[in-house]
This record gives C-alpha cells, structure tokens and sequence, in this order.
DNA sequence: GCCGTTTTCGGCCCGACTGTTTTCAGTCG
C-alpha cells in the first residue's frame, strides 16, 4: 500500500506551492486530493493498475499525470524542481506556529533562512526583526513556538483528548458557575477521530470574555495563544492546544454545527448553501440578512432539507449525500453495548483477578462478557497453559453458578502461530464458550494468509486487532483487508474493532467497508484493568465513523442471540 | 488544479485574532 506516501508527497507539493505564492485554490486542489487519498478504502496501487486514478474525487489530468509518475519512479519532477529553490528544511519550517508561508518565503529571501538553526540564528541576532512587517511581539512568539517545536504532540490521541476535555470542562463548570449554561466538546473529538490535532470545547454562555478568561487561568496552562471575546486558545503542559469557544444561546447550535466540523464536511456544506442562497457561519444560517436559524444544530442541515447526521459521519465521505437522500443508517450506540467479549484477568497479564475483574464489569450495565486471556506461545504476557486454561474454564463456571443475570464465557485470546495454525488444538476450543484468535508475532510471516487460516476454523468467534496497528508507533501488518473481509462475510466471523486508544483497530475506515461487505464486527476493550473498560466508548465512536449499525455488531446481541449467531459458523 | 441541474470559463467556505498597521496581511482552524 503506497497510499501513505501518495498522500504525503501532494502534501508535501501543497506546502511548497503555498511558499512560493501560487494562489490558494491551486494549493487546496492538492490538499483536497490528499485528503480523499487517505480516506480511500481501496490501494492507491491497484487503481493505478487497473487506470482508475480518476475516479478519485478531486483527482483530475494533472494530478493524474503526478501521481502516475511518482507511483513509476518515486519521484514526481516538478516537486523536485520547487524543492531545489525553496529552503533545506521547508517542511519542517512549516510546522513553527506562527511562522507561515508568507514568513518562511521571506525570511528565505531577505537572510537565507533554510533549516530551524538558521531560524533561530536570525532571531538571536535580530535579523528576522528587521524584516519588513516583523515586530518585537511576531518575533516573540516565533521564538516561543519555535522552542516548543520539539515538545509539542503533533496529534493527540483521542484517549488522552477525551481526558482532558473532561478535565477542562470541570475547571470551567466549578468557576464559572451559573455563567455558563452549556458545555460540549467539538472539533475532532465530538467526532471521535482516532487521534486530533488540537481540542476544541464550546461553552454557552452570556459572558464569554470572563469565560475565556478562566480558561487562560486552568492550572495547566503554560502559554496563551489568544484570547478574544469569542475565542480562547490554550497550551497545556507547552504540549496540548485546548481551543475554547464562548457563545450566546441564540447561535449555540450553529456553533457546534460550525466547530465540530470537519472541516471537508462544512466547505461541502457551505457550498451546498451557497448555491441555494444562504450563507453558513458560526452565528447561523441566514438567506440574506435574514437569520432562519442557529439555535439547534438541527435547524442548519433542515434548512438544506438535509437529515441531521451523527458528528462521527462528518467527514465529507457520503454523508451529505445519505442525508439529502434521508438515508442516514441509525448507527450503533453505546447504550445498545451488552457484552464486552475479549478481557483479561491476572491468570495471564491482567491486573485483576477473575471475580474482581467481573465486578468492575457488571457495573457498567452488561448482561455478558468474555474472558479470553492469552494462550500459552504468548510467554511475554503470561499465556496459559492448556491445564491453566481448563482450570480456569471450571472456575468460570463455578462463578457463573452463583451469578445472577450475568453470564461469564470462558474464552480465550489464541495465537495465531507463524505457520497459521492456532495455539491450542480444536479439541481444547471446543471446549470453550468463546474465541478470539489473534496475531502476536511474526508480523511479516504471510499475517493474511495466516488469518484466513484461522477464520476457517470453526470455532473461531473473532479476530482480535486485525491489521495489528499500534496508533503512530507501528504500521501493522501488510493485510489483504480486502480478502480478510471476504473471508468474515462468508465464514461469519467477526472482525475486532479493539478500543483500545492506541489500536482502534479495525479502523473507521476498515469498519465501514467490512459493514458495508455485510461483515460483523465485534467492539471489545481487550481490558487488562479496570480503568480500560471505559474506552469501549472508543470503540464504538470508531465504529460509528465507519457508519456500523446496531444489528452488525454482535455486542448488542443478547445471549440468546450471541450463542444462535455461534452457532452458524460453529 | 478541479469541476459543471446556472458554467468547458470562472468560479472555488468563512471568520476570529494578532500584530503591525492607520486599513490590513498573515495565520489558523
């Protein structure tokens, strides 16, 4: 799959047109391709291959003619001729906050600036000051972001994101009182994308200045970025940018509607009002100086006869078009979770024992769960032994004995061994209520064909953490998702959307072609302490991005309906 | 550079905040 580098080199393109000046629509041409190549399903390769580049929405001749060359040789020439004209390190130039094109092209000119050393030589013998249009305050706060470079996350993942939305919004909520009426996430985070860029939060409230002030006033802000009558931008721990919008009643919906973006999904919007003759903005909707709406967010998208869709669908890949079409699917909530059905105990590398770990989860409300923890090639997280696992099968039955309205499965998580076949043989899995078979190891050893292997055993309920991703630390498998997907719509087994912060794996963008293949997923936590169980809500804002519907996801299956839906491919 | 139920040419989303400016450019989201 080249789609990763597909995307970073129109990137890279957007970045140097915008250096030297060429106009902006040109710039967000390549931006636009960019993002449409990320979010395809498909290998950029294979559509190469079969000539159907241009079916790729905003990919026309030109690019076309790009990427063809950059996908035959690794390079697309006109790239490399900006290249050579604009400084050494441009990209990287790029990223200083504050420090934009306009800047970067001058300082380039004026004094040579090609790498972040030349630029913090050019602050510290006042040469950048000097520039025409540069002040003492500009300088500064190059500077600062410049020395903040190295520290700052590029992305924020949406399980840190999350905890310090909350944390945040209990500052404000205890010192701003009655002053505030409402508070929300918005942004990435009300979207639940898988890792965010900065956190935005709205407050309703008649008295924004004093709102934004508190905000600047949270223990861990280490710098204020701005700080206006309607707009506040934080950083806390010189890392995380918390951007906070104060807003009246009367305009509180098309502020969401507005901030929660994306930011793909509102230019559609807005176009789309546009050529009806309303204008969009974060105050409403308006036909003319005319206000017909902004208090729900509801009223914006009826206006445009459009159905009010779910933020995690917002991402400008067909939701627009399900909306006018009244056709948005009712997605899977959190309150129709029933069962988390992969969690581990300390009989391998859980921090709970057994009884304990049962506790925490029937207090979230569940009638079932499984316990599947590793099996015995797992040594580094102390898999289990084929006597450790039967002794902990009698244990589990024991328990479920004294249990009222809940029911424990015995399972189990089962390697997937290098030569494909499972850690335990079909005599020990029969024996179980539930499997999920996982890769662990030997990652570049065939993991699609070992997979399909696995999926053909019957007693396999789900695969765990299909692609084997770890969120910006490692790429997972190279996986023929497409036959894994095949392969679970006609065995019926599930594929995994494991919440875990730093997997969320499958992928929006996996779930939403396996649904759309008619595969079942299954949401699990994979739990190793108790703290974890609540990022099931992860798992399922993943799955909603992959528009998954209850009825496809077998955690929302009762008991009843979990053994008859076993007992079609067992 | 892309695109077409107004268009094959002329459009292309919208606004807040800051800093350096006496009216606006640059940056950001």
């Amino acid at each position: 799959m080249k789609n990763n580098d597909v995307v970073d080199i129109l990137e890279k393109f957007a970045d140097v047109l915008e250096f030297k000046g060429e106009v902006g629509f040109k710039v967000n041409a390549y931006r636009k391709a960019a993002r449409a190549i990320r979010d395809l399903g498909d290998d950029i390769e294979k559509l190469w291959g079969e000539n159907r580049l241009g079916d790729i929405p905003g990919v026309g001749k030109a690019l076309q003619e790009k990427i063809d060359q950059f996908l035959r040789t690794g390079h697309i020439r006109q790239l490399d001729e900006h290249l050579a004209a604009a400084p050494k390190e441009l990209f990287q130039l790029l990223q200083i906050q504050n420090f934009g094109p306009k800047t970067a092209a001058h300082a380039y000119k004026e004094l040579g600036v090609e790498t972040l050393d030349d630029l913090q030589a050019a602050i510290s013998d006042g040469s950048l000051a000097r520039l025409a249009g540069m002040g003492p305050k500009r300088v500064a706060n190059i500077s600062k972001s410049l020395e903040l470079h190295a520290r700052a996350e590029k992305e924020i993942s949406i399980g840190l994101a999350t905890l310090i939305v909350a944390e945040v919004m209990a500052f404000l909520q205890e010192k701003a009182g009655d002053k505030l009426l409402r508070l929300s996430p918005a942004g990435s985070v009300r979207r639940c994308k898988e890792t965010v860029h900065d956190i935005d939060i709205l407050a309703e409230t008649n008295y924004g200045e004093e709102v934004i002030r508190l905000l600047t006033e949270f223990p861990r802000v280490t710098r204020v970025l701005s700080a206006g009558a309607t707009k506040g931008s934080v950083l806390l721990d010189d890392r995380y940018q918390v951007d906070l919008r104060a807003i009246q009643p009367e305009s509180y919906g098309a502020a969401q509607q507005y901030f929660t973006g994306s930011q793909a999904h509102n230019v559609r919007l807005r176009e789309m009002a546009k050529k009806q003759g309303y204008k969009i903005n974060e105050w409403g909707i308006f036909r003319g100086d005319e206000k017909i709406g902004g208090k729900d967010e509801d009223e914006i998208y009826a206006a445009l006869d459009l159905q009010w869709m779910p933020p995690e669908m917002r991402e400008d890949r067909g939701e627009i078009e399900a909306a006018a079409a009244q056709q948005i699917p009712e997605l899977v909530e959190l309150d129709d979770i029933k069962a988390d059905l992969h969690m581990h105990t300390t009989n391998s590398d859980g921090q709970h024992p057994l009884e304990q770990l049962v506790d925490y989860v029937r207090r979230r409300g569940y009638s079932h769960m499984a316990v599947c923890d590793h099996s015995r090639s797992a040594i580094y997280a102390n898999g289990l032994s084929e006597d450790r696992l039967l002794r902990l099968v009698r244990d589990i039955r024991a328990l479920n004995a004294q249990l009222d309205n809940f029911v424990v499965l015995a399972g189990i998580e089962v390697d997937i061994l290098p030569d494909g076949s499972l850690d335990f043989s079909d005599d020990i899995l029969r024996q179980l209520d539930f499997v999920v078979a996982s890769i662990h190891s030997a990652f570049k050893t065939d993991p699609t064909g070992r997979t399909l292997a696995a999926m053909e055993n019957r007693y396999v309920d789900v695969i765990g953490h299909p692609t084997g991703r770890l969120i910006a630390r490692r790429q997972g498998f190279d996986i023929d998702m497409e036959r894994i997907i095949a392969a679970a719509t006609r065995n019926g087994t599930a594929l995994e959307v494991n919440s875990s912060w730093d997997r969320l794996d499958l992928s929006d963008i996996n779930v939403r072609k396996a649904v759309q293949a008619g595969a079942r997923i299954s949401i699990n936590t994979d739990t190793h302490h108790e703290k974890h169980l609540s990022m099931m809500a992860l798992g399922v804002g993943t799955a909603r991005r992959g528009w998954a519907r209850k009825q496809d996801v077998i955690n929302t299956f009762t008991l009843d309906q979990l053994r008859a839906w076993q007992k079609r491919h067992r």
